[in-house]
DNA sequence: GTTTTCATGTTATTATTTTAATATGATAAA
DNA sequence: TTTATCATATTAAAATAATAACATGAAAAC
């Protein structure tokens, strides 16, 4: 088990992890696959299915201690050493995703993981020296430097589709794990580097398919 | 066909549109289903199996027209009125969702589509009345009485997690089709609205995930 | 302490999705 | 005009994933 989890069960992971953080914060000891469900709207066996992979963690009759479910998730993501994330570049979204990640909400719930935001990155000198939400932020010609310095093993990348790729290669070889791609346009780049793509343009059309698609069901 | 497009499918329906408008941007005529496989990372079975969801758009010994595919996803996306978008929570991702789905980027890419970006709302008296890149504020008392004169049928929701749900319980029987659900917490609303969930916080956490998973199969 | 109830973890089944293989018909070359 | 090449659309097979069914053992009731 642990390893070779499915990638249906991995896309569940990161919403099962927020529910459980949100129950601990409201002071719920324990619940049940299928209250679970309910709630996320997710088939209660999926639920039990998906747990499996990452332990006995429940008890029968009983349901799934809170904490258990965490300390499973945390040991699954824990690490030899803290890795950083970096943001790169500070416009409109990026100094949204800054100020939302250094709150005090975002700190008790995400950053209860290994990885830690240390700083952001632009070639806006206006911006640069000057820190947001307490991350400080640097000139885009200091980041490979910073990268080898900090250990940083990931990047969100939120620059304009014109120069993302250009950024994103010269990510490579650095040490760099993972990049949590906002940028709207697709990058290529080596194999040791996942690339998460996000793209909020896309999701908004993903949802009129969706409408669209269900309007077509009913006649 | 064309009705009952399976989930899968759907879901990449978005990645295609934004491939062939950018082609078509770049004065591309046709493609094969084997290079476009190469670009987005999507088997070449696959990618002839989900046009075939959209019609006979191919030709034998020669491969897809890209205006012929886009035009088909315009089909796709036909309405008999024109529907309109707005965005509620006008802060730090609202005004960059704003400025970014305002800019002439955006135009000639996503609103090739029948839905319009038509206005903001929040609660902050001090944007209320203000514009940001050409789309007016108003204000969240003014809301119920905007989205019935103006036939809103699609809502950005990216207020704080706190309020979400009220906000989005007060959207209900007004005729909105689809939510895009940015506020980072799951919300309940009745089955007629479909609602589509986008937590950057929980991306990163999948990348996350992606990547221990990765390190663990290594060894 | 015994029995009943209950919800898990897992085995079996069904459905969905992906990939492979191929027939078809269009294109381009001879 | 004929033939060879090619890439689609589709049929078949394999792999994934979701759902249903159930045996197990823990919890709660008696």
């Amino acid at each position: 088990m642990l390893s070779n989890i499915p990638n249906a069960t991995l896309k569940r992971l990161a919403l099962y992890r927020r529910c459980f953080v949100e129950l601990d914060e409201m002071r719920v000891k324990r619940i049940q696959s299928g209250e679970l469900s309910q709630k996320i709207g997710i088939d209660s066996a999926t639920i039990r299915r998906d747990f499996s992979y990452l332990g006995e963690l429940g008890r029968q009759g009983y349901g799934y201690e809170v904490r258990v479910v965490l300390e499973a998730f945390n040991n699954l993501l824990k690490t030899e050493d803290a890795q950083g994330c970096i943001l790169i570049g500070v416009g409109n979204l990026g100094r949204a995703l800054l100020k939302y990640f250094s709150s005090d909400k975002f700190k008790r719930r995400v950053f209860r993981t290994p990885v830690n935001l240390v700083a952001g990155f632009d070639i806006d000198e206006s911006l640069v020296g000057q820190s947001i939400g307490q991350l400080p932020l640097y000139h885009l010609n200091d980041l490979s430097a910073y990268i080898k310095e900090n250990h940083v093993t990931y990047v969100i990348l939120a620059v304009p589709p014109t120069v993302a790729q250009s950024v994103a290669t010269s990510l490579e070889g650095l040490g760099i794990k993972g990049i949590l791609n906002l940028s709207s346009t697709v990058i290529n780049v080596s194999d040791d580097i996942l690339v998460h793509e996000v793209d909020l343009n896309m999701e908004l059309e993903t949802l009129f398919f969706y409408v669209f698609q269900r309007e077509q069901l009913k006649n």
